[in-house]
DNA sequence: TTGAAAGCGCTAACAT
DNA sequence: ATGTTAGCGCTTTCAA
């Protein structure tokens, strides 16, 4: 121990931790002894004694996917920041997966757990009468008084919507996910609100929900040129039925932007970049979303604890696919929107 | 505390953990009152003292990116299973960072660490003379005497070939990314070897590197067939690759896979499926690395430390391009070769 | 200004 | 078969 500095086990923590008054002289010392003895304080004991651990849970309801990710990664970064350790359960959706990991993490007196996922629908809580806080994060409690962190999808929406009317489009469709999907309904919703207050109308007369695939893109906006043949401008519910739509476009003789613009949703940059044209898209701000959840988690841990369900702003990522001025080679990419408060 | 089971805080102790000579009575009793009061055991006074935290940290060279996560889920499973729980430690390729949270991992007294990331040639190692077992996945130390798990590239590039090979293709050309990423220069190297057993040399007479993008798929392939107007197969060095040669050869009138077969590499699901045809690739077995990382790693903490580098074979993903007999609709995707020992 | 001692929650050895 | 005690490594009174 670093107590070869010739002081006591308590004087020791006085100096290390900056506690209690001590001659200089001696602190040095012992700071000395312990870079070269390469002492760490054990965090085990020191929580064991504090009653709390500086670590919390992240626990994904779903696997990880893409979407959990940048969730994940925000999270960990903001807390990390205030040196908070996190542990990682992939509950794989079994609930009694779920169940063995938030015992686990509560053995090991995490201070605060949150709980991400994309879901259809509000999940059941992870468990009633925790000892500690929760945070849910891209997924959404049933119970009302829980804390839930979600994309703005309606926002996203209304962005892409007015941008497609700023740009001076008329016919503006749009091709998204399934509609069982809260968020498919929400994005329809918010362009929808963007062009009424322009006076227009959705081209092809209705939203066309189908699947999240390149394949619906293409096979949605066969038929929706066919119904409108003048559509001017698409906005799609995903990066990828945008890239569906994209090729459909390019195969059958229209060009992008200038006969069709389009706009995506996720920016997903492989998806976004590697389009044809490059996709202007709404960005979710996932990561953002992670590290506002984490620092919820956090003023619940110290106490603030608030409850209900807050939203993270979108913003609009223009590329090539609806900004007919910029030629490929200037095709620095330009952000909308305000970043989430 | 459990003892208001009516028993010593030592027999509590005993009953739970199944140790000692109890009456079945008292144990059950105390099981009793341990359930009803929800008691969870402190892992924090239990590690203090067992000088063992079953905890490991999972350390990221570059940032999380899309190999990284298979890797990641693989390493959590494995670790999962044997109750180990995972601190995650995205460094961001900041050394200074990776030097903070090596330091917070320490003293939290992990048993042993795992750092990930991709990286194009072998990194230093994260430190010398650390108290705990590290082995390296996706990414190689340059200290021969650390354990290092990687992909079995050159195997990876060998399926591909003989796959090529045993469909009757006699042209095959290869298409890949940067030459100074070792990858790239071992997936040649295994297909040319699986051609070379067939008495084949690669069509247009080298190996086209170039970048890992669609954009250098769809340049390559023009340049390749210009170059050798007869090709019939294309080994890609990535599936993006794969998707900018597929959409070359069919806007160029070529079908797949009747004219040209075309085998790309990572089996990364959603360029793999929406790829047209759907895309036959070799599986690098990620997430499988993760769980031999992982295991390794236990056994190195048991004591049983080996070091060197370990490899985890990859297996082909048979989809459509590549499968002449099996219409759209047959589409059940088939695997080959061994999963990883 | 420093040292000694108690105690965080637990387990293992020893005592009963 | 059960209870008691020491001690894991630390911080925090309190005493010197």
């Amino acid at each position: 121990m670093a107590q070869r500095a010739g002081v006591s086990i308590g004087t020791a923590s006085k100096a290390l931790n900056g506690r209690g008054n001590l001659r200089a002289e001696t602190r040095a010392r012992v700071l000395r002894a312990a870079d070269a003895l390469g002492f760490e304080p054990n965090a085990l004991a020191r929580s064991l004694l504090a009653g709390r651990s500086f670590t919390v849970g992240l626990l994904t309801a779903d696997s990880f996917g893409r979407f959990s990710i940048p969730v994940l990664l925000g999270a960990e970064d903001a807390l990390g920041e205030g040196r908070v350790s996190v542990f990682l359960c992939d509950v794989r959706g079994d609930p009694e997966r779920e169940h063995r990991y938030l015992r686990t993490l509560l053995s090991r007196r995490v201070d605060g757990i949150i709980v991400t996922g994309r879901r259809v629908d509000p999940r059941p809580p992870v468990s009633k009468d925790l000892p500690v806080p929760v945070v849910y994060a891209m997924t959404q409690s049933e119970d009302r008084q829980d804390l839930s962190v979600l994309p703005d999808d309606e926002g996203g929406g209304y962005l892409a919507g007015e941008h497609l009317v700023a740009i001076g489009r008329l016919k503006i469709g749009h091709i998204t996910g399934p509609e069982r999907f809260a968020c498919s309904r929400r994005r329809a919703n918010g362009a929808i609100t963007a062009l009424a207050e322009a006076d227009l109308q959705l081209a092809g007369g209705e939203v066309l929900f189908g699947e999240w695939s390149e394949g619906w893109g293409r096979e949605a906006a066969a038929s929706l040129l066919e119904r409108e043949p003048a559509t001017d401008a698409i906005f799609c519910g995903s990066d990828q039925i945008a890239r569906g739509v994209a090729d459909h476009l390019r195969e059958t003789g229209r060009r992008v932007p200038d006969d069709v613009a389009l706009v995506g949703f996720d920016n997903w940059d492989v998806m976004a970049e590697s389009c044809r044209p490059p996709l202007s898209t709404v960005d979710p701000n996932l990561t953002e979303l992670g590290r506002v959840a984490a620092r919820e988690l956090l003023a619940a841990i110290e106490g603030g604890s608030t409850g209900g369900v807050r939203t993270v702003a979108a913003n609009l990522c223009v590329r090539q696919s609806t900004s007919a001025l910029a030629g490929p080679l200037a095709g620095a990419e330009t952000s909308l929107g305000l970043p989430a408060g």
